[in-house]
DNA sequence: GTCTATATTTCGATAGAC
DNA sequence: GTCTATCGAAATATAGAC
């Protein structure tokens, strides 16, 4: 991620992720991060107050990447939001590959990030994105079969980007990728013709 | 899922399958499980040894299920996988809406799953489904394209499926069903006209 | 900014009575 | 088969020296 990560916050910040990925955000403990990033766990708290800090800032951050694309639909009609859609898809699978990690973390920890977002605020923070598909989904003056599609066509390129390495032996990723967003295509096309 | 959980083991399972889902697997404590049964910590240590088999359990059980599907895929060479691949598609989201919550355990608690899975046993019963899905996704006999259009479909039902009961509105189940299969079926049928 | 040392809580698990 | 009582471990978080 970061190409040289000067500050701690920073080095935190890195090492979380990887062993958040790794284990998944409940059984990683702070000592374990300390320890990986040869500091004491009294050193971490200097940086961030909790333990859900660090990955309430980690989750904010992939928030920020994510919340970019859907700003093309800002004040768009149904017809027009339908019609963007597949560039707005485009732009974020763009974003998923150049921070995978980012994303993975969200996926593999959705228990843990609902919970601290309920428990506290952000909720404001939160409904940037996320809300924001939701709101689309649920918009009943675009029909349901468009809407359904358009969340079958996050799923579809989500499962070769997000799966694991090798999922498909030793195939180059750019072809995988092109191959999903082409799958994603026919999609959202079939309907609309 | 049981109409009558008479068994005290049945009825920890529902409220453990509830809990998991709602809070996670590690954020879930026997204590909690235990309140919400009416029982004490001890008496849910008299049906399960350790905390990990009530998941096992639950997590075994949903393997059962999608490893149903692909028996249809036993012995088939490449060509006829594929061929068949639609047919295993439609049972397994037959599989997956009949037992939702089940699915929705493995999927938010992945990295519980996956790390319990690491540290014991049962490789031989997880090579079932998850491995197997892998393993064809991973099989350079059938066309690189072909394989990431699989992986894509099985995204493209799976985000209507298991999404939050008011994604699409008041929406009918099986009529967002129903569009979530026309979409699989584009995916699937494009590259082989 | 990082350390040592410790407070505080909670959890998984066990022992033994009933 | 369920209970009371408790153990031991591990976690988050804090206090205060350097």
């Amino acid at each position: 991620m970061s190409a040289s990560p000067t500050s701690t916050r920073e080095r935190i910040l890195d090492v979380a992720l990887e062993l958040f990925n790794e284990q998944g955000y409940d059984k990683t403990s702070l000592r374990q991060i300390a320890e990986r990033l040869g500091v004491t766990k009294a050193a971490l708290y200097y940086h961030f107050a909790r333990k859900e800090d660090i990955f309430l800032e980690l989750h904010l951050r992939m928030h920020r990447l994510g919340s970019g694309p859907l700003e093309e639909l800002d004040g768009l009609g149904p017809d027009e939001t339908v019609a963007a859609w597949p560039r707005v898809l485009d732009a974020f699978v763009e974003q998923v590959i150049a921070n995978r990690d980012l994303f993975l973390l969200h996926q593999r920890n959705e228990n843990a990030f609902k919970q601290i977002l309920d428990d506290e605020r952000h909720r404001a923070e939160n409904e940037d994105m996320e809300e924001r598909v939701r709101a689309l989904l649920a918009d009943p003056a675009i029909p349901l079969e468009q809407r359904v599609r358009m969340a079958c066509s996050i799923g579809a390129v989500l499962i070769p980007l997000m799966g694991a390495r090798g999922m498909f032996g030793d195939a180059d990723h750019d072809e995988v990728a092109g191959y999903a967003r082409a799958a994603a295509g026919d999609i959202l096309r079939r309907p609309r013709q």
